[in-house]
DNA sequence: GCGACAG
DNA sequence: ATCTTGTCGC
């Protein structure tokens, strides 16, 4: 298990030196536009402080929970935040500070507020490009974090930007782009490494059979999908079985392993099937149908995972997923009610549809995995996926696998003598 | 050369 | 996939 991973967490240097205020959140929804530092503590549940100017988030986050601790700044540079609470006979007094002015000052008597001081201040300038090299470096040195850990805390860092008024979209594509080409540095992409896993595809790719190959009445249908830790590096794979008339859920199974292959689109499967097929050895029935959250042969090569378990199981599969991978449609006639549908076309191929699960929802990408037809994939799809835009099957075998990823998180990032 | 890229 | 606060509309 590799530690190094919380260890520059723990060695965080931050430059608050602001005193504890619980319970600001009250505080800060009466008064806006509020600037300072809200920490907050929910029972055992999370901690977390982070500075607000002029009622955005702004500056250092720092959140701890029982599976993780992380630190993100939304301007990566700028944050000195800090605020005194102190008492004076009946009166309470708040001051609070960020870059060295007073920003903000609350008096309270018996915890209604009496005075109130705001100082004007302009709206944080925000720096639409930059490179993001730069900016990793920047933030290595003010905060004596190496550039490979920053990362991780990236990840996430970036979505909350779209509060402060940045594009959003922009950077999360940047910070992609960084990332995927920092594993390559690192040779993590070598493709020496994977030719053998693009030659096994070639052979799944003849083996796949397109047309209906189904037993006459399907009486389960299953749904399968994995959870990540990537802290402990650990994995879990599920397998849940519906009964395909009520729904309801017959049997389920799962298995925790070690996470043995990298996130690399094309090769998903080689990722996910593995920790799949443990989970289905423990199964004691055999489902008639299985339902995945990914591509079938919707994919560079024909063969996405949904496909390869198919194979794999000699068992019918569908791939039905939230976004697509390869292919295009025509959007705009796209039909805005559940069961409408669009070709999506790959190297003039139809490779699947993008489909209307519900009316006015974002459409879900079914292509057929193996032994099964394109329009019973789409007739099944629609008849598990009643309520809502996911399939019932992806919606159980989600919640099992995230059940016992909790469980298995043994850690506790709140208790001090647990780390 | 750069962008896009299932979970 | 993974992480979460706050806001808004039906």
């Amino acid at each position: 298990m590799k530690n190094n991973y919380y260890k520059f967490r723990q060695d965080i240097k931050v430059n608050f030196s602001n005193v504890c205020i619980n319970d600001f959140s009250t505080l800060l929804k009466e008064n806006k536009p509020f600037s300072g530092v809200v920490e907050s503590k929910y029972g055992k549940e999370y901690y977390s402080k982070r500075t607000y100017i002029k009622g955005y988030p702004y500056g250092l986050n720092i959140f701890i929970n029982k599976r993780q601790r992380s630190l993100y700044s939304l301007d990566f540079t700028k944050s000195n935040g800090y605020a005194l609470e102190y008492e004076n006979n009946d009166r309470t007094s708040f001051e609070v500070y960020d870059m060295g002015f007073l920003l903000e000052k609350i008096t309270c008597v018996e915890g209604k507020i009496i005075e109130k001081e705001i100082t004007e201040i302009d709206i944080i300038e925000t720096v639409k490009e930059f490179n993001i090299k730069d900016l990793l470096e920047e933030i290595s040195v003010k905060y004596e974090i190496e550039v490979d850990d920053i990362d991780s805390m990236l990840g996430w860092g970036l979505s909350t930007y779209k509060s402060v008024k940045y594009d959003y979209k922009f950077l999360k594509k940047q910070y992609w782009n960084y990332y995927h080409k920092t594993n390559k540095e690192m040779g993590l992409y070598k493709n020496n490494d994977f030719i053998k896993y693009y030659t096994e595809q070639n052979k799944l790719k003849d083996q796949i059979i397109k047309g209906d190959v189904l037993p006459e009445k399907i009486q389960y249908v299953a749904g399968v999908d994995v959870a990540y830790n990537e802290q402990e590096q650990i994995m879990v794979g599920a397998i849940v079985v519906l009964n395909a008339e009520t729904l309801e859920v017959v049997e389920q199974s799962s298995h925790v392993m070690d996470i043995t292959f990298p996130y690399i689109p094309g090769l998903f499967s080689f990722r996910e099937v593995p920790a799949i097929l443990e989970a289905f050895k423990k199964l004691t029935m055999q489902p008639d149908l299985i339902i995945c959250d990914a591509q079938g042969i919707a994919h560079p090569k024909n063969v996405g995972m949904a496909t390869h378990l198919g194979i794999e199981l000699d068992i019918p599969t569908i791939g039905c997923a939230k976004k697509r991978l390869v292919g295009f449609y025509e959007k705009e006639k796209l039909g805005s009610n559940r069961a409408d549908t669009q070709e999506l076309i790959w190297n003039s191929e139809t490779v699947g549809v993008a489909l209307r699960t519900q009316d006015n929802i974002k459409p879900m990408f079914v292509s057929i995995g193996h032994k099964i037809s394109l329009e019973t994939a789409i007739e099944w799809v629609l008849k598990v996926s009643p309520k809502y835009r996911l399939p019932e099957t992806t919606r159980q075998a989600d919640q099992l696998v995230n059940s016992i990823l909790k469980e298995t998180t043994d850690y506790d990032f709140l208790d001090d003598n647990k780390v």
